[in-house]
DNA sequence: GTGGTCTAGACCACC
DNA sequence: GTGGTCTAGACCACG
């Protein structure tokens, strides 16, 4: 995996990289069970103080996208969502609702963003129906 | 227009007012040429800093989507996009990924999040200009 | 509120005082809205890194009990859960087992556990009925 | 008995692995006088490093769970508690109190968490002892 | 080797 | 004033 950050960017740089990580893992390009560079590698690789690698890492692990085996490293979870179905569902709705708010002003009809998700869409992996949510 | 601030929400008081501004705008419940109360006003009736609501009418200006008359108030501007279609296009796609990606760490499948796209942007209010579909 | 720490202890610092602070929310010694120490005010207080104190009051955000007000300070937050009610009982079971293990190799009986629990039971502030919980 | 590793969990394997004796015992799956594996055979069962099972048994001999016999093997010793009624006393309200912070903050009500000690303490194996309730 | 914790001190954004 | 981010460098626990 390729991760690369921009120091110019006004994001945080934990928050480029998590963003990252967690699109690399929504797009099956990290697999569950996959190793993630080590604190130290990375913080050298992105030229980061490995500070800044360990709070992606441990933040990633709180919200249920990595975990960390101490000695090992760092791997890729197992996909799971604790949430409820009502909070999830208000979750998403607010994301959509904030990218038709970026799409109406940049100019976009309707019927180009959605044709534009299903596009998209296509490069991501989407739950099987084992998949473990309430 | 009834804004309201979220105390116990993350998100600075600048954003949160902000993002209800430019969503108002998307959603046609602020039409061009619409007057915005004065920052005094809005000050006074959100109960925040005057520089903070200041801040937030002088970002959305430069974005383009308020105009200052001075000495009349502030008002929604004309929709216009500057920026060209390639960029455009780009920053909508970084949105739709985004969007997707934190649709699959909640565990939605694919149609789901077409389907909520789709009921949502009923409720907004798309360019009626001549643009045409890529 | 008296935090506490013991550097003596094998229990890192971020986790005594996060015990705490969660410990004296659950009593109700905290109350929802409550503005607790500053940062830099706790750190001086308990002798401790200010990063380390922020550290724990972010942990506590994620968490959902406590909420940043950028600028003003830190609160406990309204309480809620957003888990599943299964995540839920199972993380409540795993608890329960492990003090009856422990109350075993200390060698007290089954019933004085449970009068145990009884007792201190009213020492909590149990959540009404019209708490938002799935 | 059967022992299990989760190298997915964030516990430390030798945590892992103490936790799981220390219950089995205090439930009575492991009857005082019984032979635990040998450090080797358990290393190579659960596919740890030798290092990590000695280190187990050695910590849980100081506790006065196991009792090693050189040459025999390791045993679960007689159950005995030395510290007195005071200390014990105290480590289970510290236990208790943990259960109960928890169980608040996880919504739970105060009879759901009784009941639910009741249950559980059902299948746990408590001294037969001529100890007397408080 | 791995990650986890803590300190010291800097600079920025927010109000 | 408040918290948020980042760096540098130290020491410890784990396997």
């Amino acid at each position: 995996m390729e991760f690369q950050i921009d120091p110019t960017s006004r994001l945080p740089i934990y928050r480029q990289l998590r963003n990252q990580i967690r699109e690399a893992v929504a797009r099956g390009r990290l697999q569950p069970g996959a190793r993630l560079p080590s604190v130290r590698e990375l913080s050298r690789r992105l030229v980061v103080n490995p500070n800044t690698i360990a709070r992606v890492y441990t933040e990633l692990e709180r919200e249920g996208i990595l975990h960390t085996r101490p000695g090992l490293g760092v791997f890729v979870a197992e996909p799971k969502s604790e949430l409820t179905r009502k909070v999830r569902r208000e979750r998403l709705r607010e994301q959509v609702d904030q990218l038709l708010t970026e799409a109406v002003h940049l100019g976009f009809a309707a019927h180009e963003v959605i044709q534009l998700v299903k596009e998209r869409s296509e490069q991501f992996q989407w739950p099987t129906s084992s998949r473990k949510s309430p």
